[in-house]
Parts: C-alpha cells; sequence; structure tokens
DNA sequence: CAAGATCCTAACGAATTGTAACAGAGGCAT
DNA sequence: ATGCCTCTGTTACAATTCGTTAGGATCTTG
C-alpha cells in the first residue's frame, strides 16, 4: 500500500512548506493547497486519509468545506487555525472535525494528532478473502457469491476488483478517478465506459433493482458509494 | 443501540463529576474511576465507546495504560492532563491516545471531543441517516423519502443535500450565502437560480403547495427557513 | 400604486451515467 | 485448426441529473 496522503490547504507558503516538510520526515506523502477551489478539484481524483485545513482562508470560509468534507469524503480533517477562543473550536469539531490545533503551533505535535487520526482511519489491512454483507457472503478465492436464500452467484476477476474497492470502503464515496487509479489505471478518457459497464454488470449480479439500487449508489457528478454492512472474516 | 459510553478515570472526585454531568447533559452514559486498577477490572466487563484518562494517577502510570487500552480495546482514548509540555503531548498521542487535553480544560470541548470520537469509533449506520419530520421520514442512505400515508419519493443527492442542510437546522434562518457556502456552491453570480432550482425541485417532492409553502418557507431578501419539527433517529 | 428587487419554476440543454449489443482476445475440448 | 465459450473493453443510444435561461409572480419600498 502506499504512504497515508496528507493535504495542507493554508494560505501562508511558509506554514504548507513548514508542515509539508514535518510530514514528509515522518513518512507521508503531501499535497500543498493555497485556496479552498484549488484544493476541492484535486478531491476529485485523490483521497487523502487527513486534510489540514486553516480556517483563515481568503476565497471561502473554510467551516462549510469542513462541513462538507467529513460528510461526503468520511476523510479525518484537522483544523489549523488562529482562531483560539474554546467557542470556535467547539463549533469547528461539531461540524464534524476531528481536531482542533491552535496557531502558532509546534509541528510535531500537528505529526503525532496526524497519526492519531491515521491508527484509527485506516482499515486494518483487510488481506481477508471473505466478507459478508446483506445477506451475500463474497468469497474471493474462488470468485464467488453466496446469498443465503441459497444463491449462488460467480463473479470474474475485474467484477471482483470493484467489489472487494467496494467491501473494503464501504459507507464512502469512491470517485471515479480512485477508481481508474486502484483498479486498472488507464486512459481516462470521457468516452470511457468501461466502468460504468463494471458496475453495471456487477449491479445484475447483485440482484439490484436497476432503477433503485440499494447497495452501490451513484452519486452523479461524484462517483460511487457503497451502502451496506461489511464485515470481513478470514 | 444504547447510548454511548464514556468512561472517566481520575483521581479528583471535583473533576469526576465535572465531566460527568457534562457528558451525561450530552446525552451520554459515564462510569467515574479513581484508580487504574479499578478502571481495568471494569473492563473485563464493559466495552467503553471512549475513555477519559487522567495521566498523575497515584497507584501506576498512565502511559502504560493509555498504550495497552489503545491497542488492545481499541477503544478511542483522550488523555487529560496537568502536563502541558508539547513533548508530554506527543508522546502521550504517539502512544496510542486520540486527543490529548490539557488541564484546566472547559467541559463543553471536552464534550465535543468526546462526540467528534464517538462520530468515527461508531459504524456511520448509527449516525444520523434517518430523520422524521411532518409526517415524512428522510432516508439519507437510500435517497429515498417515505410519508406516512404511504408515498414513496426519491430525491438525488443534491436534492438530499439541501434538504440535510435544512433538517440539521430546523426553525432557523439559512441564508443564501450560507447555503452556498455548505453545499458546493461554486459560483457566486447573483444571476445563479439554481439553488432556488434545487429548493423548487425539493418542494415539489415534498408536495408542497407552491402558494403556501409549510415546511420550506422564503424570507423574502433573507434567505430560508425550515419549519417543522424535526427528530433524527439512527 | 409604481418601480425595482427578489423569487419561482417550466423548459432547455450540456454533462454524466446506465446498459444492450457488438467485437476481439484467449481458453479449451474436439 | 476449428468451433464454442467466457471475459471484458468499446460503441451507441437512452435515461438521468442539474445548472442555466427567461418570463412571470411576488415582495418591499417610497
Amino acid at each position: 500500500m502506499t504512504l497515508p496522503l496528507v493535504t495542507i490547504l493554508d494560505d501562508e507558503p511558509a506554514i504548507r512548506s513548514i508542515l509539508a516538510d514535518a510530514l514528509q520526515e515522518a513518512g507521508f506523502r503531501t499535497m500543498g493547497f493555497a485556496r479552498a477551489t484549488e484544493f476541492e478539484a484535486a478531491l476529485k481524483s485523490t483521497t487523502p486519509d487527513v486534510c489540514l485545513v486553516d480556517l483563515g482562508l481568503p476565497d471561502r470560509d473554510g467551516l462549510g468545506l469542513v462541513h462538507r468534507l467529513a460528510l461526503e469524503q468520511g476523510a479525518a480533517v484537522i483544523i489549523i487555525s488562529g482562531r483560539a477562543q474554546v467557542q470556535d473550536r467547539i463549533t469547528g469539531l461539531e461540524l464534524g472535525a476531528d481536531d482542533y490545533i491552535i496557531k502558532p503551533f509546534d509541528p510535531s505535535e500537528v505529526v503525532a494528532r496526524v497519526r492519531a487520526r491515521i491508527r484509527k482511519t485506516r482499515p486494518p489491512e483487510t488481506q481477508g478473502n471473505t466478507a459478508d454483507f446483506a445477506g451475500w457472503t463474497a468469497h474471493f478465492n474462488r470468485y464467488a457469491l453466496t446469498h443465503s436464500d441459497g444463491r449462488d452467484v460467480s463473479f470474474s476477476h475485474a467484477e471482483g476488483e470493484v467489489l472487494r474497492l467496494f467491501l473494503e470502503r464501504p459507507k464512502r464515496l469512491i470517485s471515479r478517478a480512485m477508481m481508474q487509479e486502484i483498479l486498472g489505471g488507464a486512459a481516462e478518457d470521457s468516452f470511457d465506459r468501461a466502468m460504468d459497464v463494471r458496475i453495471s454488470r456487477l449491479r445484475t449480479k447483485l440482484g439490484e433493482d436497476p432503477k433503485n439500487p440499494t447497495l452501490i449508489k451513484t452519486i452523479y457528478g461524484a462517483g460511487y458509494i457503497f451502502l451496506g454492512d461489511v464485515a470481513w472474516r478470514g
């Protein structure tokens, strides 16, 4: 697995570089952004493990951003702010932030807090090959799905890749770009319907109602999300 | 599901009771302990969601306890300590704590940080994905609204964003600017009717009388307000 | 009440997504 | 090799989503 990715959103280049240095030294990949719009654009193609967000942004109030991040992406969000009042901290945390660090900060404390987030956020390596969800059991070693009602469906390698991708990230938004990256990263032409077709086929095997899928939901313009409780074993 | 359980390990009775009061008022169950041995005994029969641990314990160094807690139980651990040095905080976090709060603390900040932990610890399913209001039930995980009279309407992602925005702030004025901010508002042109249209469509799905909306009310020149009692469950 | 600002919403269209049908690449037994 | 099968990307077209436009409705102010 690749190194955890930490994004830094702060309009001061000095702060970005201090944080980036400390984090990289600690073994993280980093991406820095000066404005919220850039950051949001980047989010469409990458999924950070932890997002450091400065609240005093020029182009937008960061709190709304934090809220959406926490809600949609499910990523860990750490606010870094000059506003030190207890009330500021509380509203930040209530809006979905995972932590709130006050400027001026000690870079190594930031690193420690980022680590603490990642420990919890990263799913413990699921090298398992069997997973239960919504009445189904996926057996990745024999490329088959069994349902508690007796149905037994086999799936192909390509379908299994997608299924595993979903089962390892339940209830989190998975962008199309990320799927391309994790699965066979082919060219990303807008004419490329390969991913859609894979998902369509998987949906069919899961017996989803085409008009109203309950397990694999499409988020228009954003990606997919797998609903359903997943339990891995073995 | 039962209320989340928060344990408080601190040798000062005054602090235990301050925290217990604040947490109970916020809707948590609490258990207090004065010494590590008592606490560990209790752990054999219960599984707390969050553990508040004071480091200055008389009978044992708290750090080792924190380490084992984090490692074995997998529970969220928040250190509360009088030791304010950066180095103390770092080692606490590195040893497995999820957060580090310095004495003296503000009880409501502790509550906010406990909440932030629980959001991540508890499975997303348990979180607010369903809300009742005015005969309707909004199911955000399956993008559908059901009415007590049997109606069943599905809504899109964009509509869901607006609906959630309202349901999270019932009976409060929501300015247009705030909506742009919280939703993905990119364009700020005053010609942008996108938000109006979203609301219009949502009103239609809710079966609002266009002449006389009862749920989503327009405040001319100021924004919108959602009337109706909202009860979240999950 | 007039004027102007603000809001509603039907209709349109660009972008995005679903999926049936097709085609090429292997695999495998005959 | 030939024929048949499965797998999987590509194509083409249908369906859906959602912002934009535009004209009318509604509100506030003077």
